[in-house]
DNA sequence: ATTCGTAATAAGAACTATTCCTATTATAGA
DNA sequence: TCTATAATAGGAATAGTTCTTATTACGAAT
């Protein structure tokens, strides 16, 4: 059976939770990283990633997988979905019904056991949208 | 403006195509260019990748991002959704009723302009479900 | 308070998936 | 068939993340 591993309670990983709470829309690693070496100087991006992994597992964050090839990272672990910016990457809550899980007909999921449902909405976020709009004046 | 490329039409993009379509359920590049070597053994992995990009511009297969850190590429063009297994990583497609764009109040969705909704669900597939299931017994 | 075992760290190497580079090949239009 | 150049093979480069290892520092027990 898998061992609890005792946990430390060491300043970098309180600095990184606190990090991933106060940037708050949703900060990549290099994100987090830059915003706890402001705090901590000496502070490795290895640092950053073991302990981002470590409060994901305990649940104190979630990850997030968009449409980029990084991993965002959202202090809110309540149940919501996001909407991305497909100009700025940016990623943005977003609360729509979700799907109930258990209403799911079995055949329509290949006879899966459903774990899981993750919404992901792209678009244009208001800023880029209204920056498209004044390059398409000129 | 943009400049629409002439194409060439290679027996490599038509040994692509040809091995996303008959590989099915949602092959990986790397899965892909197993397939491809069958046939045209020197075929190279980038020109598999820049071929892959090519057919996803032209719209004749999409491209799919899942949990894992692959990209899934999909002969079926229609719109649906997919469901990842997360023991072996294996994509199957769902059909469940979309969330309609334009019923969607622009507060929910920080005013953003919709383009496009992607659902993923993570679960486990009956042939892993009954694997652990044998596992548990012993 | 001090000691001590070991979890966590800093630094950077390694890894993985993908993209880019360049000399060579082969397609399609003349 | 000839020719211009798009596409290729092969491998180097890149980005994001994970792994390795010697060193540091947390916290339990003295």
């Amino acid at each position: 059976m898998p061992q609890v591993q005792p946990r430390r309670n060491t300043t970098q990983k309180r600095v990184i939770l606190q990090s991933v709470a106060e940037l708050g829309c949703h900060p990549t690693a290099v994100q987090i990283y830059s915003a706890v070496r402001q705090v901590l100087p000496r502070t490795s991006l290895s640092t950053v990633y073991r302990n981002l992994g470590i409060l994901v597992d305990q649940g104190k964050i979630k990850a997030v997988k968009g449409a980029g090839s990084e991993i965002h990272y959202d202090h809110n672990t309540c149940e919501h979905n996001h909407i991305e910016c497909t100009v700025c990457g940016r990623v943005c809550d977003v609360h729509v019904n979700p799907l109930n899980i258990d209403t799911l007909d079995p055949e329509t999921v290949s006879n899966f056991i459903v774990l899981e449902v993750h919404m992901n909405i792209l678009g244009i976020c208001p800023e880029c949208a209204e920056q498209l709009e004044k390059e398409k004046l000129q």
